[in-house]
DNA sequence: GGTTTACACTAGCGCTTGCTTGGTTGATCT
DNA sequence: AGATCAACCAAGCAAGCGCTAGTGTAAACC
């Protein structure tokens, strides 16, 4: 078995899986169609993963990694200046929501169906990643760019930028630059004239 | 069968399953599980609902409805002020996630289980409500309350009343009036000293 | 040149699933 | 007293499930 490699053909087959468990959901995409999505039979499948739980694993593991790395990589670029980080933080949210939206729609949707290993694994991961959002909303209060309970303002900002795998269409006329802009116009009750 | 009917008993039935799928979700809760929880046999089951689905349909249809007349109602006891009638949508909101908290957690989680035909109906009575949502933030737009993309605050505005099923404890110290406070102090930028 | 390794196959086991069938019960109504 | 009816049960079917066992094969390695 080929479960601690990372190989590049284990990548490809984690991107199909993820792209499967949105449109089905996770207990209903079987490892048969898993496999004819990736060109296989359903026994091969095993010798890439352990058994079913770990492709979800592996599924939000990717999602999870990119967004903490995109998320720091946006705050180091970017000014010092408060209002600049929690721009940097929304947009690269939301950038990451975009490009790999897949894998994060099952992140959000498919958690509870991680065993507990993998959900205790995993949850140090996400919150490594929300860890960066409080900080930079203690930034943001900190310079009195805006106002009210840490805990809730985070939870409230994180919330409005999940649901967006809900509603936004990339199609669209509306840029994740926007939704950025917006949300952070939407909190910061500096800009009035 | 009894599918039209909507007796005590099966209201009562819907309660437990909407239980069982916060717990379990819907594909993994079998008509066994079911039946046990209601402290039947799994095809008397089938005398109340014509099949799986319908259940779905019906705990999501209940919880929908609670929320919708729970906000209409809300929306005709507060005042006239922009701000007021604001702060009843988001009251009203969080109060029903914590009464109805399993219905609506089933109705975010398992929205895309249900088949066409339920989907279909029940899309009906989600949009009537978010169009309240949009109504009143039209209102506090108007009022010069909050300022922005009409469609985009609204959009946040129910994220982050939303994502509060995820992370909200009903035990700890924070009552939903002071989240429907936070919340709104958050996006209206007037109270300042 | 022989051995190992990675990747795929076929075949199917043991179990669970949603749902059906045919029949029993006890209360209610006429 | 007989009929009706909602509510339940026992038994089980057909289909599908995750996963395993054993095998084949071409490339990589010593």
């Amino acid at each position: 078995m080929n479960v601690v490699n990372e190989s590049p053909r284990r990548k490809e087959l984690t991107r199909l899986a993820a792209h499967l468990f949105v449109q089905e959901g996770f207990d209903r995409t079987t490892v048969r169609m898993l496999a004819q999505e990736m060109g296989i039979k359903s026994g091969s499948l095993f010798h890439h993963f352990r058994d079913k739980q770990e492709i979800l694993a592996a599924v939000i593991e990717e999602g999870t990694q990119n967004a903490l790395t995109l998320a720091r990589q946006a705050l180091e670029e970017c000014d010092d200046s408060a209002e600049a980080r929690l721009h940097a933080m929304a947009r690269a949210h939301l950038q990451t929501l975009l490009t790999d939206r897949n894998a994060h729609v099952v992140a959000l949707y498919e958690w509870r169906r991680l065993d507990a290993a993998a959900r205790d694994h995993l949850s140090h991961l996400r919150d490594a990643y929300e860890e960066l959002w409080e900080q930079v909303i203690d930034e943001a209060l900190a310079a009195g760019l805006i106002h009210g309970d840490r805990f809730l303002v985070s939870r409230f900002v994180m919330g409005a930028l999940n649901w967006t795998v809900r509603w936004y269409d990339p199609e669209g006329p509306r840029k994740p630059e926007d939704l950025a802009h917006e949300l952070v116009a939407m909190i910061t009750p500096s800009a009035r004239p």
